[in-house]
DNA sequence: AATGAATGAGGATTCATTCAT
DNA sequence: GATGAATGAATCCTCATTCAT
């Protein structure tokens, strides 16, 4: 019994599924049939909303991005000093969500995508600008002129931390993650500060 | 005319042609008739000699990290001082030859492969412990007890760093990337030296 | 808001389209989906006008066929001596419109699918003993009993002409076509007439 | 049991299945699947040594066009006068060969290919120079200046001809289909001689 | 030691066609 | 009358892998 407007709800599906899919084989080798199988259709009704499978994957990693977007902005709504808003942006990258299997594995996939495909490339540097800029904003008060170069190291702590829990066999520390970032700004603050 | 000895010489002309192309693909969608090819030979020899494709994987990460060992271990043996001796570790992290399109490729995808493959997940445990524990044996003259919490922070930087340097469009800036580390290690230094 | 009298107007459009896209592709290798497209409906309503695929394509070779036919009598009732209505019948076969690249297409199809559809072949047959008494019946009075086979010759000079001028990549000549046709003609009248 | 320089042999066996496959369709609606099953191999191994479909193709219609002219030269080579060797350029085209209906599917396909495929529209190119060039060579010494008219006017007729024999539901009339060419030839030489 | 030969399995993609609305 | 939704069935092509020589 077909329905009309469809199409949001198939495609929001079908990039639920992929996601899923790629965490649970941890990369790309994933196939259009099983994505498809999983979102409940046929695969040819995946191609039908989406082109083929780069576009899927394309999409895929879009709303992973945008997942992680939301949570920084919704952190930042919640936060008042400027220390907090720090603490916000790291946070947000260490939610629970972003440590789920399946997103570590669309952020390691999106890694290797964006080294040599174009539109994943821009994804990345859209992520990326928007990560040193939102530490820059709230690092400047603190900071002054030193914010552009913390933000940068920060955002590569970030980055750091978070490839390296998400390998780890054992669950990740959220805490621990959050602290070996936070810990040296702390250090940083009290330097300036003096 | 069959010659002898020629196994070492075939495999190390494999690993290498593996490593090509994945840098060539950024990714590991790379066929084994290709890198046969580019080894110059068939790729059922290819086969021959490492059995499949995933083993002829594994033995080009371990070459990239046995790579990556000896030039830390290289580094070291020219280190004096304990600030010497991090900032050796940083460097080989950051050596030219580890900022080749090809070893970037051939890291990232490794990232990859250690989510799910044992190996590689194995192999990944090697690098890091090597690395923290390089990192300790240095810092702990400096630090003390905050020494392992310092490596642990210095290696997500060098980590962190490394991606995104990689992942820029723009050509890797090494000395950019060694003073991001170690910007913070003075910090914390002087913190402490204080 | 449905209106009436739609169907004729559809299957037209179709037709038309069907012609286009065969023409455009050189070939049979046409998808209902852009022949609707292209008619400016769903691929759904070509369906429902024509039931499947072969008989759009029947449908638009019936057309073409037609649209040869009426020419031929436009041209003949525009004839008055024998010599006249030869000619006129061949120059039909040369017309304008049998030279449009799309025309070219659809009869060269239309023969790959003569040696094996039933009614294609029913059509080609139609279309051919159709020339073949236009011309015995205009060939008469110049050439008596000659001219049954100086019709067949004329029909296969015609079928080939056409076929050299339309495979050629320059620009079909018309009146050289024609020549070539009449020119023979002449010189059978002429032994005849002597 | 595998041996060595099976390509050639391979090749051969395909391109003969895909003459017959085209034959038994009727049109270019042919698989890979089909035609390597009737050469006695997997589709892989056509891949293997064709590259693709098209490649396919293309070689069965050179070989198509090979055969033909090896006749035409066979025939050229016991003709003594000029008339033998027009009638024997005639004959070739309408030889036992020629006719068979795989032979025929294969012309008419290869005619509709020529339209769009740069590389079929090169052959036909050839095709159509050597046969206009044979007939002119043969015609001079007969019509003079007229043999170049002459000979596009045979060859015109011999592709018409053909093609109506073709696709006549009657087994064709080779005898029947040389008189209708000759015949023209003998008016025009009787004009001439006059 | 080395390779050409060969294939089974699988995967992306296309498309005619059907159906409920 | 008209269409979006949906799919089964193909089809081309790729590739890791095996094997006889």
């Amino acid at each position: 019994m077909p329905k009309l407007g469809m199409e949001p709800i198939r495609r929001d599906a079908l990039i639920k599924a992929t996601i899923a899919e790629i965490g649970a084989a941890g990369s790309l080798d994933v196939t259009v049939a099983r994505i498809a199988q999983r979102a409940g259709m046929s695969s040819a009704l995946a191609h039908h909303y989406f082109g083929g499978k780069e576009d899927i994957f394309l999409a895929a990693m879009r709303h992973t991005l945008a997942a992680y977007g939301a949570e920084v902005r919704a952190a930042l709504s919640r936060a008042h000093t400027p220390r907090d808003r720090v603490e916000a942006i790291v946070r947000a990258g260490f939610s629970e969500a972003n440590f789920q299997r399946e997103t570590i594995a669309a952020w390691l996939n999106f890694y290797v995508l964006a080294q040599t495909g174009e539109a994943a490339q821009r994804l990345w540097t859209i992520y990326q600008r928007r990560l040193r800029s939102n530490l820059v904003h709230a690092l400047r008060p603190l900071l002054g002129d030193l914010a552009t170069e913390a933000a940068e190291r920060i955002a590569a702590l970030i980055d750091g931390v978070y490839l390296r829990q998400g390998l780890r066999q054992a669950q990740p520390d959220r805490e621990a993650a959050v602290r070996l970032v936070l810990g040296w700004l702390d250090a940083e603050c009290i330097k300036e500060g003096a």
